[in-house]
RNA sequence: GCCGAGGUGGCGAAACAGGCAGACGCAAGGGACUUAAAAUCCCUCGGAAGAAAUUCCGUAUCGGUUCAAGUCCGAUCCCCGGCACCA
């Protein structure tokens, strides 16, 4: 068959006939099946990009031949990074760039054959598109989700731009693996904080799989405790955060970050030169030095005591940069016998080791001692569990009014700025009257301006482009500015699953009638790598949505699939400069799309990957050979003669019906591999009883058209085009999907396994649901079996009906 | 250290809910067809012993539960992914 011609053929067939586009009218049956949008890189489509939109693209064809209106969308997370450095080095406009490799790009999805809906295709850094993502900031604004503060931020001297936490990847930039140092800026923030609750617990009712879940829940990091109020003598009061309130009779110090505002305050002045000298060596620690947990744990006397409020007792503080200024209060007590931190720490510096808690069955010496336990050393609080201790003392302090119960989350607000060009202008204008103000909704879009100088400098690139920057105060008409920085691309694709099925809107971002019928994605399917980025923001932004009234789910993705990694040759990640790159085109001119897709379906498990390998995709070559071959002799099968449906017939409906059944099920679960292993029986099967002398020319007809449709979203314009061969007239998608009729299943004898004392040692043919008393008689007939039986006594008989009979002797 | 997912032939991988381990394919070997090659078709293909029938062993390691364990339980080792001085 030639490939290449029949692909063209069948392209424009399901371009002209619609058969890719959703139908509004049909939502009621509607499935949103969505891969994750992609960037547009210059290069062509790489296999990971087939890996995720070919074989998700059969999921979807599958999802139609079922019933389902599917929609299926396809997209460019278009504004980022690598088209503005890709300028710096060439000077070609990343708007240009990216266009340009846009429209690659879409011509080489369409090369693939996907049923993508090309008229709900979204740009990100469209006017019409990033109009709405500034819509989004100013309603998240209003609502006080949207604010700027000045904090200490991690900053790329690379790419000369702040980054998200997330975006810090070992200390270092995600995308260019500098070193990320602190810096102290005034930034736009996210209040993702504020859902920290709602996302951790919605998690669970969430059709995703379980490591990524697992990774938004400790990212969130929720830690359940109280938060205990010190005093000093000084009349000052702090108040730390602790998860162990059962060994504050134990604390024999009293740690504060060096940030803390207190040390500055509490340092004595005898002490203050040494508290002086370790803020300064501790600020020309690197981050990844900090935070390494196998640094010495170190820190300096400032001369204060702090008051223990549980039983008065005085103990040092210190500053210690092993504490977090970022985290909880920033202070932490000191519990030297029960925290292996404190625990060195109270070594090194000669503090007391207090035990107050004790195993609960039998001595454990060993200190520090970080299980629970039971309490000693505790006044009245003595002999309870660890857990009764922990709400009881907080209680306690609660009544004093020195204490209260605190959940702390390690999430940290999302920081959206990014000193960079490339992205969609932040709407709020600067006035030095009036402060902040947000750009009136008419004005919507803040045009991202063309003629920009984007060579990096420290500072946003927009800052220098005067015509961009100076504006009037839309409040009281003065001289004022724009704000020059631009949001993170994260933030253009926290959203774009709520544009794709109104995507013409140009009245609103989408309407919310279209959205609560189309949304939540029923389907979506992209790389694990995105965990606790995309997947987490998305999800914070369609609650913060669904709270203004603007769509009425709580979720944006109710089933999410991760494909695994598709490595090169030598089993390692694929990369130019390793030369191990696999380019899809090459395969696709000699064995075709369809053939590299069924390769990528049986070659590997969908969620694991693995490395390619060339060898596959001959025998998927061969596979479709095979097939291409028993359709011309099917073609040319005489009907009349043979209308019988016996022994011969009846064998091939089982494997007929089997298949239906199987590869049903194995699309349904993304399990392709299987799907096509099974299909792969069929055909032998088919081949078997075509070298048959007689045959029912109509049956096998049937049985081959039902083959051709299993495959159909699998292979997707040779089965067409078989299809067509067969006589029919209208597209294979838009016939039903075969359904297994399960009376095929029932045979009338089957082999069963015989064990003798769970040894396997033969098989025999058995009616199907024979009972007991009949297995036996069959047993002492068997010629093998009965003389091994000879004299013994079946003290059991175990029998598992269809498969296995366990006979003990 | 914590969390998560794994470890099965020469290779990619299967195994529903504890019930015939290795489906389906690749590679390899043998054969048929052919002047020959390609293509196609047939056979063998976890290991060991045996002429064979057959037997024994085998799913990272060790132990357990069970008539029966790749699957369940306990311990250990290894690999991958994530988090990590989070109090």
């Amino acid at each position: 068959m030639d490939y290449n011609r029949i692909e063209k053929k069948w392209q424009e067939y399901w371009e002209k006939e619609k058969i890719n586009y959703f139908n509004p009218k049909n939502a009621d049956k509607k499935y949103y099946c969505l891969e994750m949008f992609s960037y547009p890189s210059a290069a062509k489509l790489h296999v990971g990009h087939w890996y995720n939109y070919g074989l998700t693209d059969s999921f979807a064809r599958y999802k139609k031949m079922k019933g389902y209106e599917v929609f299926q969308p396809v997209g460019f997370d278009a504004f980022g990074l690598p088209a503005e450095n890709y300028a710096i080095k060439t000077g070609v406009h990343p708007k240009d760039s990216t266009l340009k490799n846009i429209e690659n790009m879409e011509e080489t999805l369409r090369e693939m054959g996907a049923m993508f809906d090309w008229n709900s295709e979204i740009k990100t850094c469209d006017e019409s598109y990033y109009k709405w993502t500034q819509w989004l900031f100013l309603k998240l604004f209003e609502k006080g989700l949207a604010y700027r503060k000045a904090a200490p931020v991690n900053w790329c001297p690379s790419c000369n731009t702040v980054l998200a936490n997330e975006q810090v990847i070992d200390g270092q930039c995600e995308r260019c693996h500098s070193t990320v140092v602190k810096k102290n800026l005034t930034q736009w923030f996210f209040k993702i904080t504020g859902y920290a609750e709602e996302v951790l617990s919605g998690l669970n009712d969430l059709d995703w799989p379980e490591k990524t879940k697992s990774m938004q829940r400790n990212w969130i990091g929720k830690s359940t405790g109280g938060e205990i109020e010190f005093g000093t003598e000084s009349g000052d009061k702090f108040k730390v955060f602790t998860t162990r309130a059962d060994t504050l009779f134990g604390v024999s110090f009293v740690a504060l970050a060096p940030e803390h505002p207190l040390v500055a305050k509490l340092t004595t002045p005898e002490c203050k030169e040494a508290v002086d000298h370790y803020i300064y060596e501790t600020s020309k620690a690197t981050e990844i030095d900090r935070l390494s947990t196998v640094r010495e744990k170190t820190g300096v006397f400032i001369g204060a005591y702090a008051i223990n409020p549980i039983n008065n007792k005085k103990v040092p503080i210190f500053a210690a940069d092993y504490v977090l200024y970022s985290y909880g209060t920033g202070a932490v007590m000191g519990v030297p016998a029960h925290d292996e931190r404190d625990f060195v720490f109270a070594q090194k510096y000669d503090l007391p080791i207090v035990r107050v808690v004790k195993g609960k069955d039998g001595e454990n010496d060993d200190l520090p001692f970080t299980q629970y336990g039971i309490t000693i050393n505790s006044q009245k609080f003595d002999g309870m569990t660890s857990e009764e201790a922990k709400k009881a003392i907080v209680n306690e302090l609660v009544k004093q009014n020195k204490g209260e119960h605190k959940i702390n989350y390690r999430l940290r607000d999302w920081l959206v700025s990014r000193q960079r060009y490339w992205g969609a202008p932040i709407p709020v204008i600067h006035c030095d009257k009036c402060g902040i103000v947000p750009v009136p909704y008419k004005d919507l879009p803040v045009k991202l301006p063309y003629d920009v100088e984007f060579k990096p400098d420290g500072k946003s690139p927009l800052a220098k482009h005067e015509g961009f920057m100076n504006v009037k105060c839309p409040i009281c008409g003065g001289d004022a500015h724009r704000d020059p920085d631009t949001l993170d691309t994260f933030v253009c694709s926290s959203w774009y699953y709520l544009r794709y099925p109104d995507a013409h809107n140009a009245k609103e971002p989408f309407s919310k009638d279209i959205v609560d019928k189309m949304l939540p994605v029923d389907k979506y399917v992209g790389g694990a790598e995105h965990a606790c980025m995309h997947l987490l923001y998305s999800r914070f932004i369609t609650k913060a949505l669904r709270d203004m009234g603007y769509l009425d789910f709580d979720e944006p993705f109710k089933s999410l699939v991760h494909q695994g990694v598709i490595l090169g040759p030598d089993g390692m990640r694929m990369s130019k400069s390793r030369g191990n790159v696999i380019s899809p085109d090459d395969y696709i001119k000699q064995y075709g799309s369809d053939t590299f897709r069924l390769t990528l379906m049986f070659g590997f498990s969908y969620t694991e990957g693995g490395p390619w390998s060339d060898d596959g995709i001959k025998a998927i070559g061969k596979f479709l050979d095979r097939i291409e071959r028993l359709s011309d002799k099917v073609v040319q099968l005489k009907a009349e003669k043979n209308g019988n449906f016996g022994k011969n017939e009846k064998d091939l409906d089982y494997v007929r019906n089997y298949t239906i059944k199987c590869v049903d099920k194995d699309m349904d679960t993304f399990s392709f591999n299987t799907a096509v292993a099974r299909m792969m029986e069929f055909l032998n099967a088919l081949y078997k009883y075509d070298a048959l002398s007689e045959k029912n020319a109509k049956f096998m007809r049937e049985a081959f058209s039902d083959f051709i449709m299993l495959l159909a979203p699998c292979a997707p314009h040779f089965s067409e085009e078989i299809w067509e061969r067969l006589g029919n007239k209208k597209s294979v998608f838009l016939s039903p999907y075969p359904v297994c009729n399960e009376a095929a299943l029932v045979k009338d004898e089957v082999e069963v396994a015989v064990q003798f004392n769970s040894k396997m040692r033969g098989r025999i043919v058995v009616p199907a649901g024979v009972s007991e008393e009949e297995i036996r008689k069959i047993l002492s007939q068997d010629e093998k079996l009965a003389p091994m039986l000879e004299g013994k006594e079946i003290k059991k008989l175990i029998v598992i009906p269809n498969r296995l009979i366990n006979v003990i002797i």
